[in-house]
RNA sequence: GCCCACGUAGCUCAGGCGGUAGAGCAUUUCCUUGGUAAGGAAAAGGUCCCCGGUUCGAAUCCGGGCGUGGGCUCCA
């Protein structure tokens, strides 16, 4: 299979930790945005005391685009509180406070805090602050563990807005107490802050949960439960055309295609390790009288385990890439559902790789390159890639040390050989093995894996795979299980906000809507429709008795490419009016439009 | 699951400090046949998310659910 010159990702803008990090973990960083925004959570904070004596303060960093802190509240507050506090900032900010800088004995930083009541500023500098020195910054009565640096003076914070607030766990864990969270958004100047705020308003806009209902691409209904999309029409026809074009280039690179059941018994899932390790995530499973346990399955993998089995296996016929969109079912927990970005059952561009050693580096490499090309017809501009690796905790993954380490430098080197840049993501990793993740961010900027690959010696072994090698002897195979568009899910939802529902022609549900101006036209239109229904295009007539202006104005809405305008001239000479979606305007002969149109859905042109 | 907010017609939203609701768009019918982003008229459309409580009376107040959104934890 060729490898196609490889684009290296844009990076995401400004990345930022992806992870809320306590004091003495988060950097103390120089960049002068963070500090103004660092500075303005520690406002926040002395705000917040000013109004509420009792609370108790967190921890407050700078996160992108702005910055949070934690409080714990005697009395719970609500988002109709954040106009008082924004207030009583402004007004502390007026008044010219300097942010100073002191450097305490530990025993006098913990003799400080506990004064205040300040519970959770002891607890870290008891937990996380090395040494006998403890820095604190003092902001009027305020006063902060904090490495710093600040700004000057309050009064240099000027342009910022409490934007809402969300419970958090205090660092980071379900078992320890909730605090209440304020965030905010901070910016040099007003003019920053206003563009923040129209950027906020406009990603609202490509929202694909908006999107979705206004061009009736997918819905969710409580009847059929949360999680749960239903794909209508439009959607359905947009998924048809991502299915094709998936499944006809792996089948050019030489996967072959099963058809495998949404549930197995659970003892398949016992042998994998599923049962134990991701049993969180499992439904229920349906048990019968007689003894059957059934479950849906949360991964494919399995499955196509089974198939491999089917048969005594040659080295001769490795790779193996046994691939599947297949629907996985998990039960995430209600409150984590997210549009089409988290549900409880997707469909995932599956493959399953069965490889030996020596094959291991070169299938990783095509799968990067796989996903890499998906991306590229797809318009998936803007990713990044994540080496997700395990962490110390001993019970959450299989197999040994060694392993994990062969499997991960598979992965770091492929990326490297590549000439591809990533970050770490550790504690990532399936449970299985490591994995490289392309991670995309949706409208608002948050960020979701979608394609991935991964390197796993365990399930071979729990499932006792073999093949004939050339000697004769028997060996075990290596897998390599990758989504290369990832759910079909995720992947839609990506594409609806890339391009705000104008989907490239080859993609979009209604590739032309043609218009006759007057009934006189009628004949001729329905002649154009049957003419580019031959050349296979998605094709609508707008014969409702409206003026033509309503027509466009409606197929517009619907980001239809192409309107085919036809009055008596067009009819005359079997030509049409084309107007597309940009507004772009020409008259062209009937044959020269369909094949115009056809070739560029035949070479799936954006 | 936890925190905060929200849930009124198919959609977007008004209204309502307790006396059973309204607009625009969409839908249906009629009129209109108009050359590049909304022609006109009429009609129809609502257990005001659900269940309980308080009350002569609840869409409105109280309690409990469910769902959605944004966070947290977690993840394709």
């Amino acid at each position: 299979m060729a490898e196609s010159p490889l684009p290296s990702p844009t990076p995401h803008p400004d990345p930022l930790p992806s992870r809320e990090r306590g004091y003495g973990d988060h950097e103390s960083s120089e960049d002068p945005l963070h500090v103004l925004r660092h500075s303005t959570a520690h406002l926040l904070a002395a705000a917040v005391m000013e109004l509420y004596p009792d609370a108790k303060y967190g921890i407050g960093p700078p996160v992108q685009d702005g910055f949070y802190y934690d409080f714990a509240f005697s009395k719970p507050i609500s988002e109709s509180d954040l106009g008082a506090i924004e207030s009583r900032m402004r007004r502390i900010a007026q008044e010219d406070r300097p942010f100073v800088k002191e450097v305490m004995s530990r025993h006098q930083a913990l003799d400080e805090f506990r004064k205040r009541g300040q519970d959770y500023k002891v607890e870290l500098i008891n937990d996380k602050v090395e040494g006998d020195e403890v820095t604190v910054y003092r902001t009027g009565d305020f006063l902060d563990l904090c490495r710093g640096p600040h700004v000057r003076s309050t009064k240099e914070l000027k342009a910022f807005k409490l934007l809402r607030v969300a419970g958090a766990y205090w660092r980071g864990d379900e078992k320890q107490p909730q605090l209440t969270r304020i965030y905010g958004t901070s910016w040099p100047s007003a003019k920053e802050l206003e563009e923040h705020l129209k950027f906020l308003e406009e990603a609202e806009k490509r929202d694909h949960k908006k999107l979705g209902k206004d061009l009736k691409l997918f819905m969710v209904d409580e009847r059929v439960g949360p999680g749960l999309p239903l794909w209508l029409p439009a959607g359905a026809t947009i998924r048809r055309e991502l299915e094709r074009f998936i499944v006809d280039e792996e089948l050019a690179r030489g996967y072959v295609h099963v058809r495998t059941p949404d549930v197995a018994r659970l003892d398949l899932y016992r042998q994998s390790g599923h049962a134990k390790l991701y049993a969180e995530y499992m439904y229920p499973p349906i048990r019968f009288e007689d003894g059957e346990e059934l479950e849906l399955r949360p991964v494919n993998c399995p499955h196509h385990i089974v198939i491999y089995q089917s048969e005594l296996r040659s080295y001769r016929e490795l790779p193996l890439r046994i691939a599947e969109i297949g629907n996985n079912w998990r039960y995430e927990r209600s409150g984590t559902l997210i549009g089409l970005n988290r549900v409880r059952m997707f469909a995932l561009n599956d493959a399953h790789i069965f490889c030996t050693p020596d094959q291991l580096m070169d299938e990783v490499k095509s799968s990067i390159d796989l996903a890499l090309y998906f991306s590229r017809v797809l318009g998936i501009d803007e990713f990044s890639y994540r080496l997700s690796t395990r962490d110390d905790a001993k019970e959450k993954w299989l197999g040994t040390e060694e392993q994990w380490q062969v499997a991960e430098a598979a992965l770091s080197e492929a990326l490297e050989s590549m000439g591809q840049k990533y970050e770490r993501g550790v504690g990532e990793a399936a449970f299985y093995g490591p994995k490289i993740d392309f991670q995309v961010r949706d409208a608002h900027r948050r960020e979701f894996t979608n394609s991935t690959v991964q390197v796993d010696f365990q399930l071979p072994e729990r499932f006792d795979l073999e093949f004939v090698a050339e000697d004769g002897s028997r060996q075990r195979p290596v897998m390599v299980h990758r989504g290369a568009a990832g759910s079909m899910e995720r992947l839609f939802s990506y594409l609806i906000e890339r391009y705000v529902g104008a989907f490239p022609t080859w993609l979009h549900p209604v590739q032309v809507v043609v218009i006759p101006i007057t009934d006189a036209e009628r004949d001729y239109a329905k002649r154009v429709v049957e003419r580019l229904r031959k050349a296979h295009l998605r094709v609508e007539i707008d014969d409702r008795s409206e003026r033509m202006q309503r027509k466009i104005r409606d197929a517009q809405a619907r980001k239809v490419p192409y309107m085919a305008i036809v009055g008596g001239r067009e009819a005359e000479s079997e030509h049409v009016n084309v107007r597309d979606r940009a507004g772009g305007q020409t008259d062209e002969a009937l044959e020269a439009f369909v094949e115009r149109v056809a070739e560029e859905v035949a070479e799936r042109r954006r």
